[in-house]
Formats: C-alpha cells, sequence, structure tokens
RNA sequence: GCGCCCGUCGUCUAGUCUGGUCCAGGACGCCGCCCUUUCACGGCGGUAACACGGGUUCAAAUCCCGUCGGGCGUGCCA
C-alpha cells in the first residue's frame, strides 16, 4: 500500500567519510534493506571550490569498507546542472525567487548590525522593493547576482517528526526564516551555480525519495526545503533527524580529526587504527537508536531485523570510546578465527612480523593465545612480538620480584634441561615434568611458573606457559631460559635492566 | 541576540507518548569474589542517576509552567 521506500546518502567530497556520515549512511541503508527499499548514494559537489575526486574516492572506500552496498549511484549533482536550471527558471517564471545584488561584505555588515541590534539577522529584502527597470538594467550592465527563494511572510513551516516516539513536530515561523539564497553569485552570462537547500530539495524530489533520515543539524534546512518542495508543487518526503553525535560535548566534526591519534573521526583511520568493520557498524547503530531489551551486539543481519525508526531518541548521542573499543574486543574475540589472522596479517607485516617461515597453523595458533588480551587489531604486534624476537628487556617489575636470586637462575636452567630432555615437546609432557619441579622444589606452581614466564616473554603476564613454550619451541626456549638464567648470574639485571 | 532541540548512574542508555508494575532496568568503566601458573577472557556480586523549583494528581522520571544547564542552526558550505 505504502510506496516503495527510497532513501539516499548524500555527502559532500571535501573530504574523508567521518563517523558521523557513517552513521547517517548507516541509519539510511538498514532502512531501506529492512523496507526492501532502494539506497541511493549522491555525491553532493556543488561546490566546485571544495569538492574533490579524491575525497569521492575515499569516502566511497569507507563506505564499502563498512559493507554499505548502494544500489544506485553514485549521483553527482555536478552533472545535473541542467535539471537545476529548468527548475530555476521554472520558479523565476512563477516569480517564486527573485535576483539580489547585496555583496558578501555588505551582507556580512548587514548581519553583524541586526546581531547589535538583537534582531534576527535575515535577509531585509531590499531587493525585492527594486523597481523592475532598475533590476533589469543592473542584470544587463553585468552586475552579479544571486536568487533567494521568496519565502512566504505569513504562517509557519512544520517539520513533522512521524517516525520518532511521541510523534513531534518542531514549527518554524516563516517571518523568521528569512528569504534564502539558492544560487551562487552570477551574471546573466555566467549565471552562478545552485547551492544545497535548492538541488537537495530538487533532487530528493526528482530521485523520488520517500525518507529524509539526516544528523538533527539539518533542522533549519529540512524546513527550507519542505519550502522549496511546495513552491515547486513536489511530494514532500518523510523526514527523519538523527540526534547528533557529540564527544565532550560538542557536535563531533572533522575538525577533530587530529585532536587525539588515538581517536579520529574519520572511519578509515579507525579502520587504520585496527577498529573492526562489524564493531564500527554495530557501535554506530547505537547512536541514537537501542533496542529495548537493552541488547548490545548486533551483527549487520540481526540489526536489519530489528532496527527500526521508531526508536530513535532525541538526546545527543556522545561518542563513547571505552564502549567502542569493547565491541571492537567482542568482535575480535568472536569472529571466526581464521578471519581475524586474515585481517592481523596486514598490521603484523607493517610491524615486520613475519610468519612465512612458520609451520601451518603457527600463526593462528599464536594469535589466538593473544586475542583476548587484544581490543584492536593494531595491538597484536606488541602483543606477538615476543613470538617472533626474544625479549630485548624485561619487565622491571618481574624483574624484583622473579629474577632476584642466584636460586631463579638455577632454576631456569634446570628447566632449561627439562625442556632439552622432555619428549615429545609438547604441552602434555611438559606439565607433569614442571609440576615435579615446583614440588621439588616445595613451591606453589605460580613461583616456578613466573620466573620461567619472565625468562621467554620477558613479561609477567602471558597466556598459559605451556602453550607459549611449545608454541616458541624446543630450542628457542630453551635458549631463552639459559640467556636470563646467564643475565641474573651476571647481575647485569640488578643494575635496571 | 534570535530560532529549534535536548537534560536519567562517572560514561552510553532503557523507561517519558499511553502517570501507579521504577525506593528506576541494561551496558561500559571501576571495585570485589570465583576460575587460575600470571594477565586476559568468562562467571558472580557491588558501586552509582530521574538538573532545579513550582503546579496537576490518591499517585510523576513520566503531564503542565518556570528556572538553570547543554547542544545545533543562524554561510554566496553541505
Amino acid at each position: 500500500m505504502s510506496k516503495p521506500v527510497r532513501v539516499r546518502f548524500a555527502p559532500s567530497p571535501t573530504g574523508f567519510l567521518h563517523v558521523g556520515g557513517a552513521r547517517t549512511a548507516l541509519f539510511n541503508w538498514l532502512w531501506a534493506r529492512k523496507n526492501s527499499g532502494t539506497f541511493i548514494l549522491r555525491v553532493e559537489d556543488t561546490d566546485v571550490e571544495r569538492s574533490t575526486e579524491a575525497s569521492t574516492e575515499q569516502i566511497l572506500d569507507s563506505l564499502r569498507w563498512l559493507g554499505l552496498d548502494w544500489d544506485e549511484g553514485p549521483y553527482y549533482q555536478s552533472q545535473r546542472m541542467e535539471l537545476y536550471r529548468e527548475r530555476l527558471d521554472q520558479l523565476c517564471a512563477e516569480g517564486k525567487i527573485y535576483p539580489a545584488f547585496e555583496t558578501k561584505e555588505e551582507l556580512d555588515r548587514m548581519r553583524e548590525q541586526a546581531m547589535a541590534e538583537k534582531r534576527n539577522p535575515i535577509y531585509n529584502r531590499a531587493a525585492l522593493r527594486l523597481s523592475p527597470t532598475e533590476v533589469e538594467e543592473r542584470m544587463k550592465s553585468g552586475q552579479a547576482f544571486v536568487w533567494r527563494f521568496k519565502v512566504p511572510d505569513e504562517g509557519h513551516t512544520v517539520v513533522p517528526e512521524t517516525l520518532m516516539s511521541g510523534e513531534s513536530e518542531c514549527r518554524f515561523e516563516n517571518a523568521a526564516i528569512g528569504d534564502f539564497i539558492v544560487t551562487r553569485p552570477g551574471t546573466l552570462d555566467k549565471p552562478g551555480g545552485p547551492l544545497y537547500n535548492f538541488v537537495c530539495a530538487v533532487d530528493d524530489a526528482d530521485m523520488g525519495i520517500t525518507h529524509v533520515i539526516r544528523g538533527a543539524d539539518h533542522l533549519s534546512n529540512t524546513a527550507k526545503q519542505i519550502l522549496l518542495l511546495e513552491a515547486m508543487v513536489r511530494e514532500v518526503p518523510v523526514y527523519t533527524h538523527l540526534p547528533l553525535i557529540t564527544r565532550g560535548g560538542k557536535k563531533m566534526s572533522k575538525r577533530d580529526e587530529d585532536a587525539d591519534p588515538r581517536y579520529p573521526v574519520s572511519v578509515s583511520a579507525r579502520r587504520d587504527l585496527g577498529y573492526l568493520r562489524e564493531a564500527t557498524v554495530n557501535f554506530l547503530a547505537l547512536l541514537g537508536w537501542s533496542h529495548p531489551s537493552g541488547e548490545e551486539i548486533f551483527p549487520l543481519d540481526e540489526l536489519i531485523r530489528e532496527f527500526g525508526l521508531e526508536r530513535l531518541g532525541k538526546a545527543n548521542a556522545n561518542f563513547d570510546e571505552d564502549k567502542y573499543l569493547h565491541q571492537n574486543g567482542w568482535y575480535m574475540r568472536n569472529l571466526p578465527a581464521e578471519e581475524i589472522v586474515r585481517r592481523a596479517i596486514p598490521f603484523l607485516e607493517a610491524a615486520g612480523l613475519s610468519a612465512a617461515d612458520r609451520p601451518e597453523g603457527w600463526l593462528a595458533e599464536v594469535i589466538g593465545l593473544e586475542i583476548e588480551r587484544c581490543r584492536l587489531l593494531s595491538e597484536f604486534p606488541e602483543a606477538l612480538a615476543y613470538f617472533f624476537q626474544a625479549p630485548e628487556s624485561y619487565e622491571p617489575k618481574g624483574v624484583r620480584k622473579f629474577f632476584g636470586s642466584p636460586e631463579a637462575a638455577e632454576l631456569l636452567d634446570q628447566t632449561a634441561g627439562i625442556l632439552e630432555a622432555a619428549e615429545p615437546f609438547a604441552g602434555e609432557a611438559l606439565e607433569p615434568e614442571l609440576r615435579r619441579l615446583a614440588e621439588e622444589r616445595q613451591l606453589g606452581f605460580g613461583k616456578v611458573a613466573q620466573p620461567i614466564r619472565l625468562a621467554v616473554t620477558g613479561r609477567t603476564a602471558s597466556p598459559g606457559l605451556f602453550d607459549v613454550l611449545r608454541l616458541l619451541g624446543r630450542e628457542e626456549s630453551v635458549r631463552r631460559l639459559r640467556t636470563a638464567a646467564e643475565a641474573i648470574r651476571s647481575g647485569v639485571l640488578a643494575a635496571g635492566n
């Protein structure tokens, strides 16, 4: 009965895809998928000064990485100028737009003055009071002008929020909106290009968009676009405004990208940091949306089933880095092991850690051991380093606790001896031997395990000792034990390592 | 300034439309315990919130008014 859903994601190619944009894309995508609708990609590149192809590429790349595939497009507004021209001509013919000749500087001054006088700084319609001959003369003389949309003086424009719970609406007094500009300055010979609110309204109508889902920062734009749509006698889509994503109380902005390298706002930088697409999508979905069950883990397929615009929140959504990290860790541990291995390899290689000469399956095992201690793919190189190279130093805290006495060296030597003789060299064979060693020395097993752990990994914390020894191999394990014993005896560690 | 939106544990949130089941539920963080060769994972438990003031009502986190606080918009950007 209702029309098939058509939604769009309309980024402007003036930079990378940031998490806010990604969230908008995701919600539109989910709405399309949930309703078997169409997800359209539209590149809003009317600002030729700032739009770049590289940026478009990066945005598409990030969308693909997230798994947000589009059914139509990408359409480029820069290639639809004829359509905008047509609509503009029609509005002009109907007297719904008018040329205004003020320069930017003049407008700035007017705005400042209005603010100083505590007035709403909307355009004073000076151009509307120009006589037709005056206008014609100015245009013919080549004076630059912009087209302004004549907002009705009476009444108000309602932006309904019909999809949200509670059905609210925002009302804007038309008189307070002001005659906004729909084209850049131009002359009769060289017309100025169309501006955002105008092209957006034209395209949404032309592309048959049924639902416009975007950030709440667009609320006042929506009123303008509805006005435009009504003026063009086109159907008005359903609008839904998403809670703003904030961090530190402020809207998350592209300009925050370099504030802290650990917490970038671009999707691509998150990817490079070792965030998983699954976690990213899951986390983004919870920015403004929640499930009544309180459940917070939603793989994509489940998200499509459970998602709904009626469960959007209204309060700003804060970007909780801790939760994002936590969810990333969850997906690291719960995605198929071979998948994680595949994704970890580039990070390891970038750090110069290659498992090419290791036995089949070795890397998977090693990653499997450390994965529960990692929450980002990028943590693997450091976490796994000791599997690739002998420790260059020992954790000072451990040295003090476990390497303090000559007995420690003796213990490590003895352990080395046991490992040399162990047959086969595997956890099952090693464990009884080492436990016996502890008993002989009348020590709890921990007292034996910790020095050994420190000797072979350089750390006081690691996965189970027997697994570590097995994967390190007999030769390497023995070598590290002897090296550590030697270091203890030589006294170099006491000096502070 | 003006317009619009919002305000629940340290943090993210559920609950607000349709007042009672909420002395407020979940998650993250933190703390403790269990598991245990360490760390982590996992399990169990704990911590902690309705911005404030009025009103309506037998009853308010939920409705109304005001105050305060925060955010967004206010572009010849999108």
